[in-house]
DNA sequence: TATGAATGAGGTTTCATTCAT
DNA sequence: TATGAATGAAACCTCATTCAT
């Protein structure tokens, strides 16, 4: 089930069009926008945002510019097309996590929560490339998956630490969203073992922490 | 005390030139280094490394592009330069947070590692976009950086948690490190109360992380 | 049959593509490739290699500087492009020059070898300039064909002085080669008068040279 | 005697004032005019007129490029310095030459002026590159330089061959300087064995020409 | 629809030359 | 006089985007 390197796992059924890209009628059509969405992922990949062209992308899904722009107006509308996929799965894996909170330890849910976050950032490297492309790249759509990314934490919380006040459930889930930013940032580094040994202490950490807000004011109940 | 916004805390004493830079040995090119390297700094804060342009630099800084490439051979040079000092006041930090270590408990340990990572952010914002700058800024100060200051959180550890195996030494370190970058990417969020309440609550996590480093293996003493 | 001054004749019929250049795949395309080469060429020749600017290229062919890039992706690929035409020309004559050789005295072989060159650089102005230019231009195209024309000649030599001793052959190639740039050369003087009798003295110096060759060791036989 | 490789010998003791150059008026200053020269002609010799840059020649000089242009008020006064100072040393092998030539063979008169410009050429590298310059040195030098050379062949002709119409004196002269361009262009070629070869030939194909040219009318007499 | 050609503003960089100290 | 800073026109080249076939 792994993915080629540097290319991200995109979804090859029909699509929800995002805005901004018009809708391939036929088969024909599906087949080049996973190719030109393939390619543009492995781009984006290699040399950033800024620095990957409309060219290479058309190039590399071996098409045509005009083709590209055929289904993607903007080098802008093509990113976020790329964001959008990205996010949906995202979102599916944290609707299962949420799901099946209920039934784990601290222990268990930083582990799945670090190992969901770890192998999606495997699986899709432009996401991040994207997402924390700079002002280059002024889409909002990072932004709002943040938010929503948020909120999924805060249910999981919710349901992890439930004697928790309202009003600390948003800032406990903004660092524990840092956290799994770090898992995904101790993707990267080198070598194996070290980076194996800093994603235990980081599970440790997570732990901890979501141990030490599941006991929080339960003695006050 | 506060620095203008967007614009980082440049030395104006004579400075090291960095490699690639030519050194100014005048007073007048002093200043003009001072003037571009702060007008660096603030376009590359706004706009990102690669959608700054070395055009509009020279003209915040007003000095004529010609000026500009008097001192700073390329645009890399440019970034190089202000991320080599940057990088000579965090070490600064960092050795005085070596020296005091040894008095603190794990919660001001944590209190002053994030005060301190907050506050240099704030004061040199440009450097995190450059060190973060994807493939377009091709140097390799950025990992000799990192590594630095992952070898000054290691002996804080070493001394904060001295019953720690020595194995066991980088991968904390490593995810103190990522913890610090947490801090320094909650500056950026709004609104201010949520702000505050979320590095509250990563002081915490980062304080108990610390204890329990602390208190690992003692029970073998 | 001449052409008009200071522009080259370039092939307009599909061209075998120079290494770096991009080929024309639409009939738009060739046009516009060949309108470049002319340009290209009457710039080359009025100004030099490093002189001649790729804007006024573009602009002498009615094309943008972005159509210019298009399909020579260099001012390098430019300029060879354009030497690989004019050498294939030059290979042509030599060619036919070969054949022909068997029948001719050494009078004749001189008159047809100088006319043959003059006539070249009259009609490939461009060429002279390319092959001659410094180390601006740092094609090893120009060795290429030095060394190949070279060959020519000495098989020239080896049909009109067949008694000459093989380890003689190149070194007198050599010779008549330089000989063949002075009368390119001899093509800038004026007044034209002047230049005519240059040339009659020219030819008779070849000649002088080639009858020597051609008698040398005979009497061996 | 050996000069050092690429530099050119250049005359140290006091000059005569280009016009375009301001004369040094003191020791100190004769030393900086030498070391500037010098060095401007190895940056010609290595990187052709165009690409050789003003600030580099003065830093090779170990001047600043203030006092470069103290002494050479234009690079185009810088050259024509240097092709001044050097033609004047070709002048005085020229005068040399004539004088010896009621005395020689025309084998004899053949070797010597090959060798006269082949040795020039090796003591004095960058004279070649800025005669040869293209459209980016402007100057007339080259054109007067050449002119004069060619009176002084003609003076040797004309003592050499006597019976010489005077009508042809002239398109003689401009043969035997071809082929003098000739034995200074054969001195880049490789193998050495290859140029002395080729050395050889082009000393027996101008032998033969310098005899038919004095034979020429004489039976007449 | 698909393709490749066309566009041109704008980017980085160079360098001869001038100027102020 | 000597130095290094300042200048800015202009060079090469890129690339998102549009157009014509």
């Amino acid at each position: 089930m792994a993915a080629p390197p540097g290319v991200d796992q995109i979804r090859m059924s029909p699509r929800i069009p995002s805005p901004g890209m018009r809708a391939p009628q036929r088969r024909r059509g599906h087949e080049r926008v996973a190719a030109l969405l393939s390619a543009a992922s492995s781009c984006f990949v290699e040399k950033g945002y800024d620095a990957a062209t409309m060219t290479e992308i058309a190039a590399r899904a071996g098409a045509s510019i005009g083709s590209l722009y055929q289904f993607f107006p903007t080098k802008e509308a093509l990113a976020e097309a790329l964001i959008a996929d990205h996010a949906e799965a995202l979102y599916g894996h944290m609707e299962r996590l949420v799901v099946q909170t209920p039934g784990w330890s601290s222990d268990e849910l930083a582990a799945r929560l670090i190992r969901t976050f770890a192998d999606y950032r495997r699986r899709h490297p432009s996401f991040v490339v994207l997402v924390e492309a700079g002002g280059s790249l002024p889409s909002m759509l990072g932004r709002t998956i943040r938010h929503r990314i948020r909120d999924y934490l805060s249910q999981i919380l919710a349901i992890h630490a439930p004697a928790l006040a309202a009003g600390d459930l948003r800032p406990a889930a903004m660092v524990v969203q840092q956290l799994m930013k770090a898992a995904v940032a101790l993707h990267n580094e080198q070598p194996a073992s070290l980076r194996q040994a800093a994603q235990t202490q980081l599970r440790s950490a997570l732990a901890l922490y979501l141990k030490d807000l599941a006991e929080q004011r339960q003695p006050t109940a």
